[in-house]
DNA sequence: GTCTATATTGGGATAGAC
DNA sequence: GTCTATCCCAATATAGAC
């Protein structure tokens, strides 16, 4: 019923990686972590070492990421309003990256280190689709601007997304009572002409 | 000629930090690059130990930070429109985001692990006025979302220019030839009510 | 496949000569 | 105030019994 221990592992790699990064953590913890003893060499029965760890960790955490249904695309209902459309795929942007959060972290302490890392989790985001919306964003209204220099806006909005998302989830940063909803219905607000007619 | 070995360490030690974390830097790296003899403790005639090094670091650079001219707060020529004095102001505040990179790497690589200098860090952004940004605008012609929640405005426009900087300078993300000047001129039309009478 | 025990290395820190 | 030499500890990794 306990999972194999080389999953155990993994689970109590990730979490450890995540929070305290992958050179603070001694092979020693993880151990302890998965009900092994701490300085036995249990651990090197199932990897090589840490690096080997390291990747096996990532890749089933990407494979998750991309199977997980709670991180599908969520589409949305047909009979919203652009703004509210713009919105609820927004507030979809967010939840995902709240699910890449842990691959996010172990990027950040890793800065440097593992650039292969950093690679495949950009291109996770941009497969996702997170920066695509712009897309979307020109078939609603966009306002004037946005549509006189798309790639700016596209630049906007997900600058704005990923520095919420940093402020909020990774630094702990209080919202100041701007919660994710206020938060993308003001900046769909902002991107897209309330007026409704999608000025051609 | 040769500025004093304690402030030659510090110098280094700003480097190595800012590029590779605290922990990552063995003390013999900083001896090597102050011009000591790496694994002398000659260090220690500087410093008690490796922490209390980062804090005179940190303290250093953030005096730097707030004397330095080309950090301050640049006030834009009253001739300007409403959207170019806003920008303006992002731009500046992009440039002290600049400013601040080495604190802000150092702080990102301590995350968790050195609570008072985010702090610190944080005080030095707001009292700056990185995100006071806002009490501007409404003086200016904030478009229509904007008076209706000013708080989840600021938080936009401060998220969007977090994040773009954290995308462009922090994980080396191509802009896609969005610079800093179409980055802050899209993000004021965004804000600003362009037919420029100040709705009241 | 996990344990006890241990070899080994890297880096923090100190002692004492010069 | 810098050097050589050294101590110490934490963490990686291995050996061999069970």
């Amino acid at each position: 019923m306990a999972p194999h221990t080389r999953e155990r592992i993994m689970d109590v790699a990730l979490q450890l990686f995540a929070a305290q990064g992958v050179a603070a953590t001694p092979i020693t913890s993880i151990e302890a972590g998965a009900g092994l003893s701490p300085g036995s060499g249990s651990f090197y029965r199932h990897f090589k070492d840490k690096s080997e760890l390291l990747s096996a960790v990532v890749d089933r955490e990407m494979i998750r990421v991309r199977k997980d249904p709670e991180a599908q695309v969520s589409v949305a209902p047909p009979d919203r309003s652009p703004v509210d459309a713009l919105a609820i795929q927004l507030r979809a942007d967010l939840d995902f990256l709240q699910e890449l959060l842990p691959l996010m972290a172990i990027l950040m302490w890793e800065r440097g280190r593992e650039l292969g890392l950093a690679h495949r989790v950009h291109e996770t985001m941009v497969e996702r689709g997170i920066e695509l919306g712009i897309a979307d964003l020109l078939f609603k209204a966009p306002a004037a601007p946005v549509k006189e220099d798309p790639a700016a806006a596209a630049m906007v909005m997900m600058s704005a997304v990923v520095g919420y998302f940093l402020n909020v989830e990774y630094f702990g940063q209080p919202p100041a009572g701007v919660g994710p909803e206020k938060f993308t219905t003001m900046l769909s607000r902002l991107l897209i002409d309330e007026s409704g007619a999608p000025t051609t």
